[in-house]
DNA sequence: CGTGTGTTTGATCGCTTTCAAGTTCAGTGG
DNA sequence: CCACTGAACTTGAAAGCGATCAAACACACG
């Protein structure tokens, strides 16, 4: 066993043996001595719930790969009205290359683990691997699918509907199995209920409301205000309009 | 000057010649002889207005180039309510890589020239040529930004801003120089009342309305209700709520 | 000169927002 | 352990914006 474990892992840096991005993200397009190369010049940080990321000042950090926590990208319009763009999970790649601009604020939504890296180093590594550059580009091609998904349910959905959708998605997020499934489940919700507006074009009144229809119709229930619990994920998906 | 021109063009297919794809889009990162083989299985042709382009059956027909017009990209919901949550211009490159689903589809907004490709080859050369992938990827983090960018509009503009900010979208398409400008331009919209509404997430009547309610405020002019005239675009942009 | 499609305009309805209290919950100090 | 505090959330009443229903208008085409 200990003999197996060696030969896989052989030259994988210590930070990197538990490190999911490793396997499914994108460190996985790297061979042992790039990850090594890599791993010298990486740390790992927490940072707080509201924490920024991506502070338009402070862009000297460059990339991270999240470890665990929720991270969501926000837009806003000058008078304050806010719009979240993208909810991104471990063990997603964060930042934008190719470009410095892009007006997009990242902040943590929960509590959130990164391992960050120089931009300079990760610039250079995608020139040299064209694996990972095919990564990021599947990644992001999953995050156009994802917006394109949400357009529709913010040009056409009702806010019930809305708030369902909301729902079945972090459930999927969550508990990927019972995302697909028709039975009941449970989950803690990683937002605030301005941060759900947010993200539904929403009022903060609004999801409120939504979320005790769902509650009294039976569909859901909510405990301490974060904790749903579903009885049939069929149920909440008819309300979702699809 | 046809010597230079000879230089510059050996062994470019006559198919490419002209073809603005080869220097702004994604043949661009062709060596001549992988033009050659490309152009050897691809073919121009036209699609009328209101054609589409990725029917759920009519799989076959793998890529395509946009040489001109605008193609429209939607997703819809069960009981018939759509959304567009892509417009693509030439030279765009047109098609999902990397996977069957996505549950879009692709119609000619406009009349549209496209020079079309067997999947089979592009998903080889893309192995082949890491340069290919790169602007293709590049193409989906553009794609990304404008998605991201319209979720904004969706989810958190009033029905006359996401009127004004869809004609500053289309004005600097057009007329690119004059979509940074604050001065005047004119257009003609590439899309029926019914297709902005599905574009902004209201409805015909709506759209209609706010565009009356522009000209009558004297910021555009409307002929032949395609043609739209702005004085300024300032103006315009004052409406779009940013 | 009709016919049909696309657009505008009008009147009314209803959903979501707005404004305004309440209520619950987590954290703090007595 | 419990009362206090502030933030997050819920609930209520009223207003407003965009949707819906309906009709008129404009233009292209036969």
């Amino acid at each position: 066993m200990s003999r197996r474990q060696d030969v896989h892992t052989a030259g994988i840096p210590v930070l990197c043996m538990a490190c999911e991005a490793r396997h499914r993200g994108v460190c996985g397009a790297l061979a042992p001595e790039q990850l090594v190369a890599l791993a010298k010049t990486s740390s790992k940080h927490h940072v707080d719930s509201g924490g920024e990321l991506v502070g338009d000042a402070e862009t000297v950090e460059g990339y991270s790969n999240i470890l665990s926590g929720v991270v969501k990208l926000t837009k806003s319009l000058p008078d304050g009205r806010e719009q979240i763009v993208g909810l991104q999970f471990a063990p997603d790649f964060l930042g934008r290359p190719f470009q410095a601009e892009s007006a997009i604020t990242a902040q943590a939504a929960t509590g959130v683990v990164l391992c960050s890296f120089p931009k300079r180093t990760i610039d250079r590594l995608i020139r040299e691997s064209p694996e990972l550059e095919h990564r990021l580009h599947a990644q992001t091609l999953r995050e156009l699918d994802e917006a394109r998904s949400w357009m529709l349910t913010l040009g056409r959905k009702t806010a019930l509907e809305k708030v369902a959708s909301y729902l079945l998605l972090i459930a999927s997020y969550i508990d990927p199995e019972a995302g697909a499934a028709s039975g009941a489940t449970s989950f803690d919700l990683p937002m605030s209920r301005l941060e759900i507006a947010d993200f539904l074009g929403l009022t903060i009144e609004t999801v409120s409301r939504q979320l005790t229809k769902l509650k009294v119709e039976g569909v859901i229930g909510i405990a301490q205000n974060r904790h749903i619990t579903v009885d049939s994920i069929d149920r909440l998906r008819q309300r979702s309009g699809g």
